[in-house]
DNA sequence: GTGAGTCTTTGATTTGCATCAAACGTCTTC
DNA sequence: GAAGACGTTTGATGCAAATCAAAGACTCAC
């Protein structure tokens, strides 16, 4: 494993200079993607990689905002609760993704790795003197909130007005389309996360999401196949069906 | 109303300099409290103070995003449509919000005038030059991005999770609590908008959120006063019930 | 390979909110 | 201040999705 590694870095330039940075694999697809070398190893000097195991808990709404991340492998849910248990998931993470824009003092929402998943670690502080140092990396960060925010208002709408078909077809889709940005197939599409975390993605149940998969299954638009992936059928008509059409 | 604008002009110092944003009530309350007299001059050479009737369209989803706002009084709505007209208002501003945070090429959804709206504006490319040329003004923006960010993931819980009673009674709370930031009374508390748009905010219908409100007066949480205001009778028990107790 | 536990699917029934419908208030206009 | 238009409230009914229940289908440990 450990060989491995080494012959992983030593094919990128700037390994050998001891900035795991530049060899990162994800590098082009996160906020890393708009410093240079020099600046890399700034931010390298401030980070650690962690790994986390399907199912832990790596942050707890309400705890205080000490630490800021960036997905390199894996997937994350975010998500928050009503006293009574009830969840609402706000949002999935993957490869590339960067994890804490949305805080104040303290987080306003947990998050549990639904994979096994690696990640890069930064203490809040020492970030936001990165920022201060980079102004493109906080223009970047401005720009990745201005999307995350655009998206959210996307869900909303999902949320309060679309009908349970639409809203699991408007998943798939975004899963499919999010895939593509990673430069992964967009169909079959992978879900790594439980019928129960799409329901509460989705503000559904369980047993909704199962019935829509299946009718949709039954329609032809979608296939189900082994390993939680899913084939994008008639990707014009799922378009449709997403939209309200 | 000219005679009236000179004297309060008069007396707020860096107005008789040709410097209207020096004079500003709401500079306070607003993105611009981070910039000093000098700073704000520059801000005020790019700005355009504009009026719209209740009812006016402000921006349009799907436009070219040229121009960015800033809410100097009354009320705007942000909303998102189906193909079919489903509609999901995803956000209430108020004086001091800031209006166009969300945006890539195009707006990411349409804006109307609740009530006559007074505001400036500003020329995206040229606001764009502002940041760069005032990194504090940078950081305020990702500040209040990062906020409404966590506002959208409340929303989301809110939108998937809650009960209709739930949900207005949440609503009336952050009206409330907003109100609060701008220095106005908690209670009562204005609700400019229509039944219609408080149901499109929360994904309900009007009657949903017609019935909610004469059962919350009914049990005497709240009093529906003349002038479409709220008072909140016993604020204890309306905050049990939004979380869902 | 077998059993326990967990997740998913399918079925029967209930329910909260939507829909359909109409009366009531309030604001605007002439 | 009468007439119309629009927004709100109230009532009767319907339905999409929740809830309750139980049978498969995987997964994993031993």
């Amino acid at each position: 494993m450990v060989g491995r590694d080494l012959q992983i870095a030593q094919q990128r330039p700037g390994a050998e200079l001891g900035n795991p940075c530049a060899a990162c694999s994800i590098r082009e697809m996160s906020i890393c993607a708009v410093l240079d070398n020099t600046e890399l190893s700034r931010m390298a000097s401030i980070a650690r990689t962690q790994s986390y195991a399907a199912r832990q808990t790596i942050i707890d709404e309400g705890e205080p905002a000490e630490l800021l991340f960036n997905i390199t492998g894996g997937a994350v849910k975010l998500y928050k609760l009503l006293p009574d248990g009830r969840r609402q998931i706000t949002g999935f993470l993957f490869q590339g993704d960067f994890l804490g824009i949305a805080l104040n003092e303290v987080y306003a929402y947990s998050a549990e790795a639904v994979s096994d998943v690696t990640l890069c670690r930064f203490p809040r502080s020492r970030f936001e003197g990165l920022l201060d140092e980079f102004p493109k990396l906080e223009k970047q960060l401005l720009e990745v909130a201005s999307n995350e925010l655009a998206q959210a208002q996307d869900q909303m709408l999902l949320l309060g007005r679309k009908t349970a078909r639409e809203k699991v077809v408007s998943f798939i889709l975004s899963l499919s389309q999010r895939a593509r940005q990673r430069g992964a197939e967009t169909s079959p599409v992978s879900l790594p996360m439980s019928r129960a975390d799409i329901a509460d993605y989705l503000g559904l149940t369980t047993e909704t999401v199962s019935r829509t998969f299946t009718h949709l299954k039954g329609s032809g638009a979608i296939r189900l196949l082994p390993g939680n992936m899913v084939e994008l059928v008639d990707v014009e008509s799922l378009q449709d069906l997403a939209a309200g059409a």
